[in-house]
RNA sequence: GGGCGCGUAGCUCAGUGGCGAGAGCGCUUGACUCACAUUCAAGAGGUCGCAGGUUCGAUCCCUGCCGCGCCCA
């Protein structure tokens, strides 16, 4: 049969998947407009790089997305997924300047508006990469609405929030201390600088008292700064340095007299509770040096080399300059000591060069009023967090905020809507390019060179992508979004971002709920990341084993807000399970082939059903039930787990197994009907709820069984059935499916070869014998064994082994072939185990505190688990006894 | 220093105020049974990190400790 049959034995992804991606935007399921009815379910993508490639990150948030997304389109909901991509400032410019290099090019030699020509073209060569890969996933994204940070819609709300923000004093401009890299040779926020502890030295130096009096040793980390200090500090209340507070003392090597202040700041703890105060190169520095008055001098330029400020040491390198002052001072007498110290060294989250904090005049966003309502919204659960304990890092962090610093040293970006009069000086911020001069009427304008923050845009992407400022039919009707989804590393960077801009611009929240999921680690459960080459390339994934698989593997095992570590093993055991999914539908494929949807029998009519078929039927929505509240929960793992549990153990392993008979038409014609409308059924409804996860698999099975409608991804999603629950078929297949068990258990102690049928003798109570003798068939099929229902009273076979199942005595007869003290080892061993358990339960039984307090249904299962195990050992003991009489 | 998460089978991880605590992989035994050897059947393997507490009952809730990881300062 299987020969003949055109439909391949193992389950081949490639073909089928381009198939039915470009049959889906053939047929423009993806697309959606706000006049298509329904209830709007909205997310948006978190916009990958525009540049970038698709890596195993992007590949399990984008399946989380999907997986919602073609579930609620399912459900039929007014489903939009709004792609795009993010120009992502300093990694292009960063890529196309090396690009550049190897041509022997700076972008210094092309000029800001050639350099400009040659990012867009490469965004042009590349651009389209990471799409075309997001689509190899599968993910149902409404590509006609496709935005671009720095298309022209984005980027007018871009230029709009600024204008707004500026004139509102929310934007200002302003001299102070920022966070610059010598490497991209651009400011980052203070959230783009990583900490990470380095094993340093602490430098004690004494400066000498001007007035021949004391002097004082200070402590610092970064004695190449010194020739940048403009005083020292000690804590008001340190009796060891009241004395001093208000002298001078004699910076050595510069021999320039620099005051001794006094500030709360100062750790008194810290070396020698004394330290320098450096306004030009240290954050803390720089304000003790506003509250003191002191000046801010530069000693260290923004190539990071030093100074002329720096003196003799001008024109070294940071390091250079740190070994030579040190060298110097202790040839001077000025080092009093050199101790171990580790303390954390911030890095550029890009290129790892250590930052250089620097004074210079940046653009700032003033957080303070921006962060109340964001803080706000979330506190009153207008906005909630997916796991929840997100809501205290997102807070803690809202509740801290500092200034942003907007403005990046780069050209690829938005640039800073500003114009400078270079005749009379005027600021002018504008959406549009001004022609003249608000105030002196010049023509003689210049626009400020700094781009923005790339963040600063994303910021805005739930309503520029839906064409804001207009007031567009799109934001109107899908505005709030429903869900974000993203990873635990952005919450500052975007997700309080979008808050906040939301709030301000839209006036509400910009999703209802935030989805945090976490990073995919390695199998040694370390990052993936260039330098430690460990990174796995989804597309060889999905080249390898197809796109379900990655989907599938990338979404189990994987419980909100935590790490996955990336298994090929994991992936080959989903492959498996794809596989398996494909071959059950096979066989149903092979046994449905006269089947028509027509000739369904009616499964409400439940006299005709089978004790398999109402089992099948009560398990199926019983899953269905489980996957739709986890996919509710965003317990995807759980849900996944749910249908594989079903599909595989209950589905394949059993009730294929049980109907073979039928559809091989052994038994009536009508049995086989009935059994074939049950497997079409059973097969579609899990196809459907396996849909979300493996939508290419799903589709190839759908097709392929008879349907109604165009595809399987605009199919409703399966309501549950209540008049299918079936409790009692449920535990009557239990019975049977242990007592199964029990004899192939039994069958594979005694090393029967599973070909041979063996006869097998059960002795059980009157009700149990009723099930029995109506679906001895079942047992009998899949142990492959006779079964022989004897009255209680009848003489039990001597040379047998035994099994008991809920109280039911299972006899494997084998004349000279049982080894009779193997067989009363076993049973005394089985006795005691059980025995154990027993006693538990009785003491329990016996607690008149647990039999008060606990609930009726829990007292009432103990009493039922007390019967049942008390009639196991009871049956047990008497074949002990017999044996050994 | 503050916060968060994790610690369950050899490995990677699920899980629940009431179970003889589960899965995948790995391991042992047997079978190429007409959907599937990417398979099927059977099996071994656990002090649920440690110590207290709450509770009729704790692997689960609380406290402390130990170990690992992450974030913030």
């Amino acid at each position: 049969m299987a020969e003949d049959s055109l439909i391949p034995k193992t389950y081949d992804p490639h073909q089928v998947e381009e198939k039915w991606y470009s049959y889906w935007m053939r047929k423009n399921y993806f697309h959606t407009e706000p006049e298509k009815g329904g209830e709007p379910f909205c997310i948006v993508i978190p916009p990958p790089n525009v540049t970038g490639n698709l890596h195993l990150g992007h590949a399990l948030d984008n399946t989380i997305q999907d997986v919602l997304i073609r579930w609620r389109r399912m459900q039929g909901y007014n489903t939009l997924w709004m792609p795009g991509t993010d120009h992502a400032g300093i990694a292009t410019q960063a890529r196309v300047e090396e690009h550049l290099a190897k041509e022997g090019l700076s972008k210094y030699d092309l000029g800001r508006e050639k350099f400009l020509e040659r990012v867009w073209a490469w965004k042009e060569q590349y651009g389209g990469e990471i799409i075309k890969q997001l689509k190899r996933l599968g993910a149902s994204c409404d590509w006609e609405r496709e935005r671009f940070t720095m298309d022209e819609g984005c980027s007018r709300a871009v230029r709009e929030v600024f204008k707004r923000l500026y004139e509102k004093g929310l934007i200002y401009k302003g001299k102070y201390i920022i966070n610059w890299c010598p490497k991209c040779q651009t400011t980052i926020s203070d959230i783009e600088v990583e900490h990470e502890d380095e094993e340093s030295k602490l430098y004690y130096v004494n400066y000498p008292a001007a007035d021949e009096g004391e002097g004082i040793t200070v402590a610092t980390t970064r004695p190449e700064t010194m020739m940048g200090d403009s005083g020292v500090a000690v804590h008001p209340d340190d009796e060891r340095y009241k004395h001093l507070i208000g002298k001078k003392v004699i910076l050595p090597l510069m021999n320039r007299e620099i005051p001794v202040v006094a500030d709360e700041a100062v750790d008194p703890s810290f070396g020698t509770g004394a330290v320098k105060i450096t306004p030009a190169h240290d954050p803390a520095d720089f304000e003790m040096g506003l509250r003191h008055n002191l000046p801010e001098i530069f000693v260290i330029g923004k190539d990071g080399v030093l100074t002329k400020e720096a003196g003799k040491y001008a024109g070294m390198t940071r390091e250079e300059a740190r070994s030579q002052v040190v060298q110097d001072l202790a040839k001077l007498g000025f080092l009093v000591k050199v101790e171990d110290y580790t303390h954390a060294v911030g890095h550029c989250y890009r290129c790892s060069t250590t930052i250089e904090p620097l004074v210079s005049e940046q653009w700032f966003v003033r957080m303070k009023p921006l962060a109340e309502p964001a803080i706000q919204v979330v506190k009153d659960g207008r906005i909630r967090f997916v796991p929840e304990r997100f809501t205290k890092i997102y807070l803690n962090w809202l509740e801290n905020i500092k200034d942003w610093c907007i403005s990046r040293q780069l050209w690829w970006g938005h640039r800073i809507p500003v114009w400078y009069c270079r005749d009379c000086g005027e600021m002018i911020c504008a959406v549009d390019e001004p022609q003249k001069c608000t105030n002196c009427s010049s023509d003689k304008l210049e626009q400020d060179p700094d781009v923005l923050d790339t963040w600063f845009s994303s910021a805005l992407w739930p309503f520029s992508t839906m064409g804001w400022p207009e007031k567009t039919k799109e934001l109107d009707f899908y505005y709030p979004t429903s869900v974000l989804v993203t990873g635990r590393d952005i919450i500052f960077f975007w997700v309080a971002r979008m808050i906040f801009m939301g709030l301000e611009f839209m006036k509400d929240v910009p999703f209802h709920e935030v989805f945090i999921h976490g990073l995919i680690l390695d199998a040694l459960g370390r990052k993936m990341s260039k330098s430690l080459r460990n990174g796995i390339d989804p597309l060889e994934v999905i080249d390898k084993y197809g796109a379900d698989t990655l989907r599938f593997t990338l979404v189990t095992g994987n419980t909100p807000g935590n790490d996955l570590r990336f298994y090929w093993e994991k992936v080959e055991s989903t492959r498996n399970f794809a596989n398996k999914v494909w071959n059950a539908s096979r066989f149903a494929m092979m046994n449905l082939e006269d089947f028509k949807l027509q000739d369904a029998v009616d499964l409400e009519n439940r006299e005709q059903l089978e004790l398999a078929d109402r089992w099948i039927l009560s398990r199926l929505n019983q899953t269905l039930e489980a996957v739709t509240d986890n996919l509710n929960n965003y317990e995807l793992g759980e849900a996944a787990r749910v249908l594989y549990e079903f599909i595989w153990n209950e589905f394949c392993d059993w009730y294929i197994e049980l109907i073979k008979p039928r559809l091989y038409g052994k038994e009536s014609p009508e049995s086989r009907r009935v059994a074939q409308t049950v497997l079409h059924h059973v097969l579609t409804t899990t196809m459907e709820m396996l849909h979300p996860f493996m939508p290419f698999l799903t589709e190839e099975i759908w097709q392929h069984l008879p349907h109604q409608g165009e595809s399987i991804m605009i199919a409703p999603w399966p309501v549950v059935k209540p008049e299918q629950f079936d409790q009692d078929s449920e535990k009557k297949m239990e019975f049977l499916m242990e007592a199964t068990r029990g004899v192939r258990n039994m069958r594979g102690e005694m090393k029967i070869h599973p070909g041979k049928k063996v006869r097998c003798v059960v002795v059980t109570t009157p009700e149990d014998r009723r099930i029995l003798e109506e679906n001895k068939g079942y047992i009998e099929l899949l142990a492959n064994c006779e079964l022989e229902i004897q009255d209680p009273g009848d003489p039990k076979p001597k040379q047998a082994i035994s099994s008991v199942v809920f109280g039911t005595e299972i006899y494997l007869p084998l004349s000279g072939l049982v080894d009779l003290d193997k067989e009363l080892a076993r049973l005394e061993k089985e006795i005691k185990t059980i025995t154990g358990v027993l006693e538990r339960v009785k003491k329990k039984l016996s607690n008149q505190e647990f039999l008060a307090k606990a609930p009726p249904e829990v007292v009432e299962k103990e009493r039922e688990k007390e019967a049942e195990l008390e009639k196991n050992r009871e049956a047990l003991c008497k074949r002990l006894n017999s044996l050994k009489a």
